[in-house]
DNA sequence: TCTAGTCTTTGAACCGATTCAATCAGTCAC
DNA sequence: GTGACTGATTGAATCGGTTCAAAGACTAGA
């Protein structure tokens, strides 16, 4: 960037003191209505444009937010990204998004990067439960909201109750008189799968089945290649033992799945009934349409945005809160009977069940 | 951020100079060893963390780069960023994502933002085809490249040939003896829109179809819902007069439109094939899986990153650059006959098909 | 011992915008 | 005419890191 008009360019050609540009810039009202137009005319005549590390350097801190986001290629985390960009928008502070790509050694480089940059705070889904450089970040004052995670007193967060969800969905499958079901999801160190897969636990549980009715099939991560592999496990097994109903821990998976039940000539919802977790765009778009356990995106993303700034406002003298939504199940075709879709009127094949609201 | 050690507390602590700090940062072979390590555990000590903004001011330019992408949901476009993250990885520069979301304001401030941050580059898929506030932006020395744009000599570059897109497209469905063909896409003033509708008319010119075989069904935006919407105009025609076929401007609205026609009760393909575009891996995921046609997504990602590297490295004497990929056509189960498919063994029901390559 | 050369370290100047105490101009009241 | 006050403007100091000419320390060769 050859870049040399500066303020003091401004202030030369206009015939007055860089102070004075200055406050043109950030408090007109103290500038008489004459010097303000000469100024004004000076900077559009050589097209000036602030320059923001000047500025931050003086106040110490950038007018910028960041979210560092797990998958950037997963929908829901761009409909979370949607919401906290609303926010943003409106206080008048830029959003970065990031994409540690649940690499930690990203996610790392991207903390580090972002507290050199003195960001006004972050907003992150982390990679794993290890928080130790979210830690000395938050030590150093630097605010930080934790999103899609489950509460923790040591930080602000924003998410929503998996085991509720995994209930949701799981009894659900029992009402709908499946004997044998399949969680599908990984790796259970992450917290979401494993508060998901205890829900399902807990659901099984109050309807009165035995613990093993529910077969887990373990994924290495949560993507479509990782549902097609599960699939072709899932259809593998002898009819008589093999699952009727698939609980996915989220519709990545789920639409991989669905997928590789089509190729291999299974058919969804009667041989193989699917819920999944998170309700995508591409859930309801799906040929056969997916039932899924739905978090409010954007208001998670609204909500922690929120936080942030609030947490940002209020400097030592914050008190962290954990907000925590509730899920609702979405059902649709995947997971009832073609005769019970047929009999509900419904236009579009979704129908809203809130369950315990 | 309540943060206050900066490099003099450093220097301070070790017994050094400023200059002798700032050297162990940024060329440590010119330390001897003592002093290197005394400096370092100084930092190690007070928990230093160098101020970009500081550095930023006095290099003039910042180590980041930008993608301002088009529409952040859109599966493509997230794995175009994807391509350009490897390459400025490598480069040890980092990359921020910005949303403009179709909206040209928000693009607008975006830009704005960018400039006054001293970016180092800006990777961008523009909204409309109005280009002045880059073209300021680009006067004023700020490197720029155009992301999945056709080539235009004023700017670096990068795009797929959209019209040989198009072209591939209908070619494939008049070979599958279609006789009435929708267009289904829109708005019509975006570039890919319109060139994609043009190959798709030469296609159907070289078979000696007449251009009337051709309905255009417009869609406000390329989205999901959009898709559907068309769906229900396109059940809604007498089955006589109704097309055989689709070809959808890109795969969001194919899926809507897939989507639809199971609602309806229309089979696909036997009663309406559809192609898609951008071969998203939710294409391939669908229960009835999606012809489309292919973009180089990381790979163009890939060639505007180091397009722009480039520009930035070579200064004033820079020669701009358009690199234009060739589509390449996946056949999937949406666009040809039950028997034929099974006829192909291609076990995921995907089969590649490079045209003139 | 002296000189030339190498390696290391220093510290002031600088980048660009903001801030604030100080100055200046003008108005009004007495 | 003087003093008090308001409002506008100034300009030097400041933020934190980088740079570079210059000084200092040391070694090797004559």
């Amino acid at each position: 960037m050859r870049d040399s008009t500066g303020i003091k360019h401004v202030a030369a050609r206009a015939g007055v003191s860089v102070g004075t540009v200055s406050n043109v810039l950030n408090r007109p009202d103290r500038v008489s209505e004459p010097t303000r137009s000469k100024v004004l005319s000076a900077i559009e005549e050589l097209g000036f444009v602030r320059n923001e590390s000047g500025r931050q350097l003086r106040a110490g801190h950038s007018r910028t937010l960041a979210y560092v986001v797990l998958d950037a290629s997963n929908p829901f985390f761009t409909d979370v990204a949607k919401g906290i960009e609303q926010v943003a928008r409106a206080a008048g502070v830029a959003l970065y998004i990031c994409n540690s790509d649940g690499d930690t050694a990203r996610e790392a480089d991207y903390l580090d990067l972002l507290l050199e940059q003195r960001v006004r705070g972050i907003l992150i889904t982390p990679v794993t439960q290890e928080t130790s450089q979210l830690a000395v970040h938050a030590r150093r004052g630097m605010p930080v909201v934790l999103v899609d995670r489950s509460p923790d007193a040591a930080w602000c967060s924003v998410g929503v109750d998996d085991v509720e969800g995994g209930e949701l969905a799981v009894t659900h499958l029992c009402e709908q008189g499946h004997q044998r079901i399949a969680f599908v999801g990984g790796p259970m160190h992450t917290v979401q799968v494993a508060d998901r897969l205890e829900g399902s636990r807990r659901a099984l549980a109050a309807a009165g089945r035995p613990p093993d009715s529910l077969s887990v099939i373990e994924t290495t991560t949560l993507n479509v290649a990782e549902g097609r592999r599960a699939g072709e496990r899932l259809s593998g097994l002898p009819r008589a033992r093999r699952p009727t109903a698939a609980f996915c821990a989220n519709d990545l998976v789920a639409l991989g799945l669905l997928q590789q039940m089509t190729v291999m000539g299974v058919d969804v919802p009667d041989e193989l009934a699917i819920v999944g977790y998170d309700d995508i765009e591409f859930a309801g778009a799906a040929a056969v349409p997916l039932s899924s356990v739905r978090q409010p995106r954007e208001l998670l993303g609204r909500t922690a945005a929120e936080l942030l700034l609030a947490e940002s406002a209020a400097g030592t003298d914050h008190v962290h809160q954990q907000v925590v939504f509730r899920p609702e199940l979405v059902v649709r075709a995947s997971s009832i009977t073609k005769s019970e879709l047929s009999a509900s009127n419904e236009p579009s094949g979704s129908l809203k069940q809130t369950e315990r609201g």
